[in-house]
DNA sequence: CCTCCAAGTAATCACTGATTACACAGCGAC
DNA sequence: GTCGCTGTGTAATCAGTGATTACTTGGAGG
């Protein structure tokens, strides 16, 4: 049970976090796609096979790591819209959505390798450890703050999925094929404009439904 | 200059296409991650070094596939919504644009692996060969289907990125976090109801600028 | 007919993911 | 203390991979 130590235990002490931020820091540097189980050991001055001890496989370090990615975007967000504060009023409450969905797409762009890790064949882990909200409850939250200002009607769960879409789906994009380089962060706000609309307009759920 | 003659040549034929055409069936396999040069060659029944001769290397033959998968996405859309008809009233706008949608959905949801790969750090190329009009060109002519109709207000180059970040992003991750298994088609449906309301509001970006 | 060149082969390099048998430190039990 | 056990790392090895090279082949064109 020595594993949780952080310290130095006998050969090389905490390889298993190593490893892991060795592949966090490859993955920040354009590394990602030549990363190798051996390389790694091999700069963390350790043998090939020490790795398999602390992960199954290659795969498993990187479900890892993606985990790590959701904990840091969690970091992003809590750093962008603290989630035990709230929005005073209406201008807040717009305020706090568009610093939320900039981190979603700021760190979609900063980190971008990590970031397909996440949303790639290996991530999808729903919300993961931590204790951390996850995205998807902290953009519920965001739609809660905005109806209670009446700025959108009550947020039900398909208008929260819309809403993460729509800025997921600009993240991943993240420029129209017409333009070279858009001015990033007013694209966002725009889109969180037609978020909101489509969110203020009366249920097109209920009036299709009858 | 015998590369376009369809037919075999000497050796093995068109091995060119056959490698092609094994890479996407392995991608609609799910057999995509582990497939290697040498076992496409080894099953083709051709050495592991002649598929050189087609691709510099195994990531070029992947960009080529891609490629198609862009390709095969528009027949897809030329399917479902004929670029050269038109609605003839709003419903059937509506209904075009759903069915767009549609098919883009169920493109990512069927041929996962396929589309992971043209939305991959190998994909990307913008509209690329065939001829045929580009996801971004045939969301477009939609919306100014729509628009033409009065149902959206005429659609500038934000409208239409919006419009495709929130049906791309929906494609993408699918399903919200708390439901299991959604009913897909209406998933879909909804959410163009949603882009529809965010595009038939007054123009927010003049109001903003002002 | 003969030459030339596209298209394939065989052999090889460096490297990878993964498994196995083994070594060794430090801990608690006795 | 020493015995043994478990966690951690090593060394050696296997099968498979991407890629390159030198060599062969067979059909089309002069």
């Amino acid at each position: 049970m020595a594993e949780t130590k952080p310290s130095d235990a006998h050969h090389h002490g905490n390889l298993k976090e190593a490893l892991v931020s060795y592949t966090l820091s490859a993955a920040d540097n354009g590394g990602l796609s030549d990363l190798s189980v051996r390389k790694a050991a091999r700069d963390l001055g350790v043998s090939p096979g020490a790795a398999y001890r602390h992960f199954p496989d290659k795969n498993a370090l990187l479900r890892t790591v993606a985990s790590l990615g959701f904990d840091a975007l969690a970091e992003t967000f809590e750093h962008a819209v603290p989630f035990d504060s709230s929005a005073r009023d209406a201008k807040e409450a717009r305020a706090r959505f568009v610093k939320l969905a900039l981190a979603y797409s700021d760190f979609a762009h900063r980190r971008r390798e990590l970031w397909r890790l996440m949303f790639g064949p290996l991530g999808r882990s729903p919300s993961l450890a931590s204790g951390r909200p996850s995205t998807y409850e902290w953009l519920g939250k965001c739609l809660i703050e905005l109806a209670s200002f009446g700025i959108i009607k009550d947020p039900q769960p398909e208008d929260q999925f819309f809403a993460w879409s729509a800025i997921h789906g600009l993240s991943d994009l993240q420029r129209p094929p017409t333009i070279a380089d858009p001015p990033q962060d007013a694209l966002v706000e725009r889109h969180c404009a037609f978020v909101i609309a489509a969110l203020s307009q009366e249920s097109y759920a209920s009036r299709a439904a009858q």
